[in-house]
RNA sequence: GCGCGGUUAGCUCAGUGGUAGAGCACUACCUUGACACGGUAGGGGUCAGAGGUUCGAAACCUCUACCGCGCACCA
């Protein structure tokens, strides 16, 4: 429990020290720690770990601040939450950091270090410089259960990834084989097809020349970008219905170089259409060359290391040479020798290494491979709801690929990761956790950090645990690793069944799915580190606050789109904070919060004092609270934060500041103490509602200006979110008194603009108008006009050139000595607008169909409004004739 | 090639059949008793284009253009 503080508040908020204060109280309170054995309805969501080297980005601040929205909102609705953080080993990505880090401070290589030692200085690297991300998130206000953060190399963990490995094993879903895989010769290891991306890029097209071998002098011209690779060909093919080389297949041509003959083969997957429509077949270097081999038995020769580089010493021009190097040489060698016929520039789609972002060497390789399991069951979940995908286009995306799915290459030539569970002696294998014994050697490979990622969802949980919170209410993440771990882990989770029951609903791993937006730069480029465009979230949160982040941040992230990240909206954020801030402040000076705050139907009723009525302006803002509160709600069900906190910002930067708080202060400094109370409960009851509201967004000012106003007893944490006010049919009434009274007050502020009257001069108005109940609000009105004088009266007369504009009220007009011809054009510029308006309406109540055929409401409002602007028309008018 | 998004004010974006909106930027006035990280008022849009459905389209349908993403191809 908190002690609330009433404290006076001071002139500017400050976060910097506000918000560590009460990151620290709600740690040392325990407040974000899950209780399996609660009675409470459960809700969970398992932070997607971020890599130990990570340190904070956007994309973090994003997807944290979406989850800890989440939770908080779950909590104040008296769920018992459980966020469950930890962070990820990521194999490649934290063995290359680290042999980058040995390399620059100490010189050293891994492989001079040996296994042993490197993995000795990975843990030693982890404890010193890992997890820094975990200190950023708590900077972040992030309220994740950190007693329960886990990591994907913990013992228990690292075992349930062996035990699963050996268990699909045994049910023949893994199985080792010889393949054409995609490897990266800069981390030196094999990589699944989803960490490749394509890139088009630009090179050239050789045409090279092959002689034909009976036919000396005569050659085939087969069109190539891969000139390097040609030592390495057995075979050219050509579609078996290509009339121009039919006589050819059968026969030999002369590989250039080395000068060796191979066969012309016909094949089906020839495009005649391309280059030449010959091929040149390099089954070690090409997958569709490698099943053109396959079906042809063309011998496979490999003429590159696993970096890269030319092994091919028959050839020495090009021998050790990189792959890059070699390619502009030997087509340097084809044209000394005359086989270059041409060569055309080119532009091609080229896979490219995720991580490394080299072009990866499609290679023929050992290695482990996944026949993914329960793959129609996992695309069966989704398509039935059962998982929901928010927003829901990506369930198509994500049917796309499941039904391409291919086995999943899951060994890595990596020393840094979960050790593949299997054992070799003699030709014979073994896969189980424990050594089979004396002169069994182990796999030397490690698993895809997938292959560990993908239990996430319940491996870190144990059975209490698990019993309590899983299937996790929802998952929060980017849509770029919708392959990589949601679809996974939906397999995962229908494979091995951690549920409470066998049943589907109890074991798919998370009810929900939230993809973010991707945060791009203002030209729309992708944050990254190379570019140096990704701003650290660090500075923006001391430069406007954890809070100021997370809101500008939330009011710019649109559902399923990009977001352009500009600094400008966290300067909003900011600034939102500081009004809410100042508008607190304001509260607070006027004494300390009602103790019917909580109810304020308990001011209406109170018959024991009739005085104590709320104002009508009252009545308005809690009608528009109740619309903001059933906005909200459907943001929530949606999952539109953007639209959430833009309807928060809306009502408290407009509803409450600009027209609540301003009309109130008549009964706020008002003489009459009744008065002033019910404006100030009022007052308590909006900001209490407020700061709740907003709590999931902006944690830590919440907290503190609950604490310092005394809205509440204990954090505002668990503090439940307001209801709605019950309104009246009366009330309706008076909303519609106040919309008149706030139109006619910015009517009149505009008649004194136009007038050029500043803003600091009070001015003259008066106010004619039949509508009941106006005599108690004019001193309101006259506040909110910074009127010196305001004249209610019906049938005031006015001097000619008096300026005047129509409202719903009647006619506000502002006394003032004014140019005459100036006054003259202002009318009729407004007359040619209102009889524009009036025209439209017209058009349309004369057209049958329209009457016919729309709604009645619609035709009402229409009728409604031609009425008004007729009533409107003709007092300008007679304005416009006494002028 | 297939699929998915998008195109609304100078910028970033709301707006899924009924009077085109917000914030920023801009202009004018203003340190007035919460706030200049502020207040008040204002200017600014043939809603990418064409066609269709409809009494009525920014919204629904079709096509086109451009931007982005995924998959496939990638000699």
């Amino acid at each position: 429990m908190i002690e609330s503080e009433m404290a006076e508040l001071s002139k500017t908020y400050d976060p910097r020290t506000v918000e560590p204060k009460w990151y620290q109280r709600w740690i040392d309170n325990h407040d974000f720690e899950a209780d399996a054995n609660s009675k409470k309805k459960p809700f969970s969501i398992v932070m997607p770990p971020p890599n130990i080297t990570g340190v904070l980005t956007l994309g973090h601040v994003l997807n944290n601040t979406i989850q800890d929205i989440l939770a908080r909102r779950a909590r104040m609705q008296s769920f018992e939450v459980l966020w469950l953080p930890g962070m990820d080993h990521a194999g490649i990505g934290t063995q290359t950091a680290v042999e980058r880090w040995l390399k620059k401070n100490e010189g050293v290589r891994r492989r001079d270090l040996g296994r042993e030692k490197f993995l000795e200085r990975v843990l030693e690297w982890q404890d010193k410089h890992g997890g820094i991300i975990i200190q950023q998130l708590k900077r972040l206000g992030a309220s994740a259960d950190w007693t329960r953060q886990r990591y994907t190399m913990d013992e228990s963990y690292a075992r349930a990834v062996a035990e699963v490995f050996v268990d699909l094993y045994k049910k023949k879903l893994i199985y080792r084989g010889r393949r054409m895989i995609n490897w990266d010769p800069a981390a030196q290891t094999a990589l699944s097809d989803e960490e490749v991306i394509n890139k088009p890029q630009r090179g050239n097209l050789y045409y090279v020349r092959y002689e034909i071998a009976d036919q000396p002098g005569k050659f085939l011209e087969v069109a190539t970008t891969r000139p390097e690779t040609i030592m390495a060909d057995t075979g050219v093919a050509v579609h078996p219905k290509d009339k121009r080389y039919a006589k050819l297949v059968g026969k030999d041509v002369w590989r250039p170089m080395p000068r060796e003959k191979i066969p012309v083969v016909a094949d089906d997957a020839i495009d005649r259409e391309f280059g030449t429509g010959i091929l040149k077949v390099t089954p070690a270097h090409d997958t569709l060359d490698f099943e053109i081999g396959q079906r042809h038995k063309l011998p496979v020769i490999d003429v590159l290391t696993p970096d890269g580089k030319i092994d091919c010493p028959s050839v020495p021009e090009l021998h050790g040479l990189d792959r890059f190097e070699a390619r502009k040489t030997a087509a340097e060698l084809l044209e000394a020798r005359g086989l270059l016929a041409k060569a055309e520039p080119y532009e091609n789609n080229v896979g490219f290494s995720d991580r490394s972002d080299v072009p990866i060497e499609p290679r023929l390789s050992e290695q482990w491979f996944l026949k993914y399991p329960k793959t129609k069951e996992a695309l069966a979940v989704v398509k039935r709801h059962l998982i929901r995908f928010w927003p829901k286009h990506w369930e198509k995306v994500y049917e796309q690929w499941i039904k391409n799915i291919r086995d999943w290459c899951i060994s890595r030539q990596v020393w840094w990761g979960h050790r593949i569970p299997a054992w070799y002696r003699n030709g014979q294998t073994k896969v189980q956790i424990k050594s089979p014994g004396e002169g069994w050697i182990q796999d030397n490979d490690t698993l895809d950090t997938w292959f560990s990622s993908w239990l996430w969802a319940y491996e870190t949980m144990d059975e209490k645990t698990r019993k309590k919170f899983y299937p996790t209410s929802t998952l929060v993440t980017g849509p770029d690793i919708i392959f990589f771990w949601v679809a996974r882990m939906i397999f995962a989770g229908l494979e091995y069944k951690p549920g409470k029951s066998k049943k589907t609903e109890d074991n798919i791993p998370f009810h929900n799915v939230f993809f973010t937006s991707i945060i791009r730069d203002k030209q729309g480029r992708k944050m990254s580190k190379s570019l140096g465009n990704s701003p650290d979230p660090l500075d923006l949160i001391d430069k406007y606050g954890a809070d100021g982040l997370r809101f500008g941040l939330m009011r710019i992230a649109p559902t399923g789109q990009d977001i352009r990240f500009d600094e400008k909206q966290i300067e909003e954020g900011r600034n939102f904070a500081t009004k809410l801030w100042n508008v607190s402040r304001f509260r607070q000076m006027h004494g300390p919060v009602s103790e019917w705050r909580d109810d304020l139907r308990v001011v209406q009723r109170t018959g024991q004092s009739p005085s104590l009525q709320l104002s009508i302006y009252a009545i308005e803002v809690l009608a528009r609270l109740n619309e903001t509160i059933d906005a909200i709600e459907k943001g929530y069900r949606e999952y539109e934060f953007n639209l959430i906190a833009q309807r928060l910002y809306d009502f408290i930067w407009s509803d409450y500041c600009d027209w609540f708080v301003e009309a109130a202060k008549t009964e706020i400094f008002s003489e009459v103490e009744s008065k002033k109370k019910s404006a100030l409960g009022a007052m308590d009851h909006v900001l209490s509602a407020i700061v709740r509201l907003l709590h999931p967004f902006m944690p830590h000012i919440t907290e503190e200006l609950w604490s310092l106003l005394g809205l509440g007893t204990g954090s505002i944490q668990f503090a439940s979110l307001p209801k709605k006010f019950a309104l009246k049919d009366v009330d309706l009434k008076k909303r519609k008194l106040v919309a008149g009274i706030y139109e006619t007050v910015q009517a009149g502020r505009n008649l004194r603009a136009q007038a050029r009257i500043p803003s600091n001069q009070k001015a003259k108005f008066a106010l004619r108008s039949k509508q009941s109940g106006l005599e108690s609000e004019q001193e309101t009105i006259a506040r909110l006009l910074n009127a010196s004088e305001l004249i209610a009266d019906p049938n005031f007369i006015a001097g000619a050139g008096t300026p005047i504009a129509t409202t719903a009220l009647g006619e506000i007009l502002l006394i003032v000595d004014v140019d005459l011809s100036a006054e003259r054009e202002r009318l009729d510029r407004e007359i040619a607008k209102v009889e524009a308006d009036l025209r439209v309406v017209e058009s349309k109540l004369t057209n049958k169909s329209f009457v016919d055929r729309a709604p009645r409401d619609v035709v009402e409002l229409n009728r409604q409004r031609q009425k008004n602007f007729a009533e409107q028309l003709e007092k300008l008018k007679q304005a416009r004739e006494r002028l």
